[in-house]
DNA sequence: AAGTGGTCTAGACCACGTC
DNA sequence: ACGTGGTCTAGACCACTTT
């Protein structure tokens, strides 16, 4: 007898509980949630099935199991999150230090690709930030970063020259938004007049270009961005499995 | 009182022993292993720890659960998996339709870069393949392929000819060889004259350098290839999480 | 000592595929 | 009907951190 045309584990819909918890900022990033035993015991089940739960979700970097500890609410502010997007790396080993330094900041009407990209309406309000990264006080990269306006009010030069580390960061404590995914589309271009100077290569020089869309919790998309990188001392390194 | 100073878990042990069978192709791939109450009995643990390991096995694609039929070691002739490493995806919808087209293959020996990424001493033989990759019978692709002469020996044009498709799935099948992860490293470089005419592009066109080293059961290296992709209808797109 | 997550077990039952 | 993996439970004990 068919008896669950759409069956849905107990553990997954516990996963969605927590989920709406974290999305309705129940529980903040960098904080502490309940333990194992005790959401075992709101939700009515066992504390292998809360487990469970808790796994996928750590396994999605949303949350941040330790032992002894307890299980935290991943955040943009941790050290070893502070650039989990960014994959440009030297070359050569060495280190990475990117500094960040905003360069403009305006309010624009969504274009057609943005709010596709976004999924708002075209005309809809976008804040767009430029930016310029430093590597070992060498120009880099160059982002042009496109934010729905309803999403991040009051976003201006002052507070992204006040934040001067990661820009989800300053998301996260701003406007309690966090990252959780993105997609990024990578192609080969030619570097043009104004490009090229600020990363101070010659006209026509192949950069990287990197398009990224980031999702926050219910992969709904809250930032699109276009990258270009110079790749003569640093490369766009992946991980394949 | 400190007991362990270096303590592995059970699974872990379990999965280890799993890796080894599999590394000494107890377990062929797309070939079906045994169940989990038999392994269980095998190495004398619970069910529940053997359900562990093999989470982690096929966490990493190692294995593949099928339920009600039992669990797989994964294959690259499985079609599913027959592109898991080629990240370059058509910029607007469409299908993927790659082509595998081989110029060249020659013996040579192994230079300082090749020996050094390959693990081997500069010097031994290597084989070298060039080939294009077509999409919708568009050039896109120029691969250059670098394989230890010791572990691919009788790799030759007429071999690479008789099988149309994906290279690891010969690898696979001609000498029991599985590609486990690899890792890539990307940049953009301008096309010099040769790749510009395989690819039917300008010269100096901007193009995508991918650099890719790919590693088989125990993070032993066996393949090194530098690929130059057009990216003018094609993006490589890359899964941030 | 107490609390947290991490491991391991044993057993029951469910969903899926095959015979 | 049977065998496979998938889910769920309950309980014991271990490892790590804090009090």
């Amino acid at each position: 007898m068919r008896v669950s045309p759409s069956f849905s584990p107990l553990y997954r819909q516990i996963k969605t509980l927590m989920l709406d918890a974290l999305q309705a900022g129940e529980w903040a990033p960098g904080q502490l949630v309940p333990g194992e035993q005790e959401l075992a015991l709101r939700f009515g089940v066992s504390q292998g099935t809360v487990r469970k739960a808790v796994d996928e979700l750590a396994a999605e970097n949303l949350l941040v199991r330790k032992q002894g500890k307890g299980t935290f609410v991943a955040s943009h502010s941790d050290p070893r999150a502070r650039f989990r997007f960014l994959r440009l790396m030297p070359r050569e080993g060495g280190v990475r230090d990117p500094k960040s330094e905003p360069l403009e900041c305006w309010r624009a009407k969504a274009g057609a690709e943005a709010a596709r990209m976004l999924e708002i309406a075209p005309g809809d309000p976008v804040t767009v930030v430029r930016r310029l990264l430093r590597f070992s006080n060498v120009p880099v990269v160059i982002d042009e970063i496109y934010l729905p306006g309803e999403v991040f009010p009051g976003l201006t030069m002052e507070v992204l020259k006040s934040w001067p580390d990661s820009l989800y960061a300053l998301f996260e404590s701003r406007y309690g938004l966090r990252m959780v995914r993105a997609r990024e589309s990578v192609r080969a271009v030619p570097a043009e007049r104004a490009a090229a100077e600020l990363l101070e290569v010659k006209e026509h020089t192949p950069l990287l270009s990197v398009e990224r869309v980031t999702y926050t919790y219910g992969d709904r998309p809250v930032e699109w961005r276009r990258g270009l990188y110079r790749t003569d001392e640093y490369a766009y390194m992946n991980d394949l499995n």
